[in-house]
DNA sequence: CACACTATGTGCAATTTGTCAATAGTCAAC
DNA sequence: GTTGACTATTGACAAATTGCACATAGTGTG
């Protein structure tokens, strides 16, 4: 059974992969110059779902406006359109480990929030419904 | 050093790649019942920063929009004006399993994640700017 | 040329989040 | 008795984020 249809709207849940996205492109950009296409691609076998292609694009241009990173056109090996080829700058490489930092971070957190529950869970077994 | 100023973001912690609210709340209330004032400062205290009041009235009016939790009026033992108690409703209890599970799932990707990324930096130390 | 696939982009509505300010009761001190 | 500090909740609106529908355009195939 599924909360949805209890008023349970997935929020989080769908816009938790959202929330990876700016890492796991900057990560994805450090193994090397890439074009959005293909980073669209690679982001599902991430592990994370799908990605509307437009979400993806948005969050390219916007880290180029930030300087995380560069793009140039790429007219040549192209097997369409001409495309833009975007390259890691030390300032993304940067901001990457600081995401990595958060991440871990968040990850403290996580693992904080689920042991209390368990902890709590455990200890207070049934819950009477008064 | 911190990346503001470098075009991060980073309002709050609005950035963070999961959001703790709902599901803290519903594990504050698992404990028992209580109001908004005092969740308020328990969350704080769980270890995730610090929560602007209004934000967290607001979630929970819509909790209880939800049917995740029901409230009541106290005009009793309060210091103060009256106060709104919320209680957990078995649907929130079930909600509350169903993030915790989501949170196993994003523990998961978090995990996924800084391994890729401690792997990958391992393999390439360096990077060289070309 | 019609069609599928590659490739990127615009514009806008809907939702979510942040912030500022308002209201209001209790209590203690002055 | 009123000023100020703390308790407690809410409203209204601006700003940011996200989803989605559609637009554009090149390449290769039948």
């Amino acid at each position: 059974m599924h909360p949805r249809g209890h008023g349970w709207r997935w929020r989080g849940c769908s816009r938790r992969a959202v929330r990876f996205l700016e890492p796991a492109l900057l990560l994805l950009l450090h193994h090397g110059p890439a074009h959005g296409y293909t980073l669209l691609e690679r982001l599902e076998s991430f592990g994370l779902g799908e990605f509307d292609p437009t979400v993806v694009y948005r969050a390219l241009r916007e880290m180029e406006e930030q300087g995380w990173v560069v793009s140039a056109w790429d007219r040549e090996q192209t097997q369409g359109p001409p495309r833009r080829v975007y390259r890691l700058t030390p300032l993304g490489d940067e901001v990457l480990r600081f995401w990595v930092q958060d991440l871990e971070e968040t990850r403290r957190m996580v693992e904080d929030f689920l042991q209390a529950y368990y902890q709590h869970v455990e200890e207070h077994p049934m819950e009477e419904e008064p």
